[in-house]
RNA sequence: GGCCCGGUGGUCAAGCGGCUAAGACACCGCCCUUUCACGGCGGUAACACGGGUUCGAUUCCCGUCCGGGUCACCA
């Protein structure tokens, strides 16, 4: 007993304060019984992946409006650190409209359970380690990265488990006196769980998503402090998720072999462990197989691409959504204008397995959810991706607001709107015969329509446009140049008697098409030739007229 | 390799012992229609395999196979 004392000192600076200060200075948070309290834990080692998004959307939904969701920064590795990342999270995670209740934010720490950063929290991690060197359940470990690997090569020949544990845990059995020798060197080490675990045990935990798990009970020595000081993950989610009364664990399934070391550490400092929820990843298809989607080998897997590519960040939330819940589709056809916030997510109607990110289903999403949109929005979010993606087109909207919200009120805002874009980098090139300067024509006739029969038609039809009047009027004028041309004014005449006709309306429409905005397919017609206006319909049909006579 | 988890159409996914095995995306056809898009109707396409248990298994149990995860002073 006295000998834990005595180690303790010699391990611990003296001002580290007893474990109970903590207790006393972080508060249950007096919630109401079953409110959750979630967070979400990433480490800046990169930039914000789909993965992260896909976990931090997760975590806010199952938080709820009544709950906390938190973020906290897991920033212990410094070799693997990025510059930039964690600003990168932090702010693409708001921008997606994962906004957190608490913890770390742009404008600084917003709680009372911090710091939320784990560079801060070093005190706290001693005075956690101290208590459990206390109680003898901890101890130094001066072994080398040679001397280990050296064991391990040992136990690979030997066929048996690698790790540190049972009578590969060296350090353990090291004295006092010996320990204050290597001390006194100056040696290296780290500070190791002194498990009292066995192999033979079995721990049995349910996950809220995956039901019950029944694994071995941990009996390795895992690291808790590294050398310099820092605590591992396994020691700092402990404490951490413990003293900031997270209530659920929602994190991906990769953790979930080493719930065991959790359980474990939870007990041994005399916690009350959270629910665990393990989520299965977002996959990708390569080669056949599957794997987990990867943010170094897959662009797509970066939160950046979709910025770039111009989706809503709402119908990326969408998607996810419906691969995360299988009641999600359901509750949005049930449920067209709500939030999604307010889609009451289950964890145990989660998917167990991993699900491949399918682009023809987020396009899908994308495309209805876009087609929802009114004009103003359209056009506030369009000209806000322009403006960082698209300059050119960015000024080309932004010099005649009123020019671009006709363009994009066509088939708007109306109970079936059409379903013509998915992202925004797809506008540019939607809406380029609107503007003179991209106007870049593909003439392109009917197969029955001769170039003469061609400009007989535009020559004629540019006698008299018929535009004053509604869409009627106009499709009625087309009617009778129809008729007076020698085509059918509708498809069915032309069926029942083809021979009697030179073609029918649809191949007049189409000429007409062709020549005002230079493609095959567009929105109604006499919509596009309102907002172009008299005179540069006029001009279009000239241009394509001469085109033909050549 | 040990330990975990999973396996319903190309993809996502309902389904909890008895159903002609939902639905969505994609694909194909038809209808609507001046084109496209929308919309409507229809179609192709699935319970990994082998044993049990049971009157009856996609559903429960075991095994095989396949896929994924994990076995660091990374998270």
């Amino acid at each position: 007993m006295d000998d834990n004392r005595y180690l303790a000192d010699l391990l611990f600076d003296s001002d580290i304060k007893d474990f109970e200060y903590y207790e006393e200075r972080y508060q249950s948070r007096g919630l109401k019984e079953g409110v959750k309290v979630t967070r979400l834990a990433p480490s800046p080692t990169g930039y914000l992946h789909l993965g992260v998004l896909y976990s931090a959307l997760i975590n806010r939904m199952a938080a709820g409006k009544d709950g906390v969701f938190y973020l906290r920064i897991e920033d212990t590795d410094k070799k693997r650190e990025v510059e930039g990342g964690l600003e990168d999270i932090v702010n693409g995670l708001i921008s997606f409209g994962i906004v957190p209740d608490e913890g770390y934010l742009p404008d600084g720490e917003r709680g009372e359970y911090g710091p939320y950063r784990q560079r801060l929290r070093r005190d706290i991690y001693h005075s956690a380690a101290k208590r459990l060197v206390l109680a003898g359940l901890a101890y130094p470990c001066f072994c080398t990265e040679e001397e280990l690997e050296v064991t391990r090569k040992e136990q690979e020949a030997k066929k048996v488990r690698p790790g540190y544990y049972g009578e590969y845990a060296r350090c353990r059995s090291l004295t006092t006196g010996e320990i204050k020798k290597k001390l006194d060197d100056g040696a290296p080490y780290v500070l190791r769980l002194k498990s009292p675990g066995s192999e033979e045990n079995k721990v049995t935990f349910t996950d809220a998503i995956k039901g019950k798990i029944e694994m071995p009970e941990n009996d390795t020595d895992i690291v808790l402090l590294k050398s310099d000081g820092i605590p591992t993950y396994h020691f700092a989610h402990a404490v951490d998720d413990h003293l900031m009364r997270t209530t659920h664990v929602i994190r991906g399934d990769e953790w979930i072999s080493s719930v065991p070391v959790h359980l474990q550490l939870f007990r041994l400092l005399g916690f009350k462990p959270p629910k665990y929820a393990h989520i299965a990843p977002i996959m990708k298809s390569e080669g056949g197989s599957k794997r987990k989607l990867s943010k170094r080998r897959d662009p797509e897997a970066a939160v950046k691409y979709f910025s770039e590519q111009g989706f809503e960040p709402r119908a990326v939330l969408e998607y996810l959504l419906t691969i995360a819940s299988s009641g999600f589709e359901d509750w949005r056809r049930a449920n067209k204008d709500a939030d999604i916030f307010d889609f009451d997510l289950r964890l145990n109607k989660m998917s167990q397995s991993g699900a491949l990110f399918d682009m023809d289903k987020l396009l899908d999403v994308s495309k209805n959810y876009i087609s929802r949109m009114s004009t103003e929005a359209v056009l506030s979010s369009l000209l806000c991706w322009a403006q960082k993606y698209n300059a050119s087109l960015y000024d080309r909207l932004s010099s005649d607001k009123a020019y671009a919200a006709a363009i994009f009120s066509i088939d708007r805002d109306i109970p079936k709107p059409r379903k013509d874009i998915a992202k925004w980098n797809e506008a540019a090139e939607f809406i380029s015969y609107f503007y003179d300067d991209t106007f870049a024509p593909q003439y392109e006739l009917p197969e029955n329509i001769s170039s003469a029969a061609a400009v007989e038609i535009l020559e004629r039809y540019a006698e008299e446009p018929c535009l004053g009047g509604d869409k009627t009027q106009w499709f009625d004028g087309v009617k009778r140049l129809c008729v007076s041309l020698g085509y059918a004014e509708n498809t069915k005449e032309y069926k029942a008697e083809p021979d009697k006709y030179k073609g029918h309306i649809g191949d007049v429409s189409a000429v007409i098409r062709t020549a005002v905005t230079g493609r095959r397919n567009s929105p109604d017609l006499f919509e596009i030739m309102r907002i172009l206006g008299k005179d540069r319909t006029a001009s279009r049909l000239k241009a394509a007229a001469e085109y033909f006579k050549k």
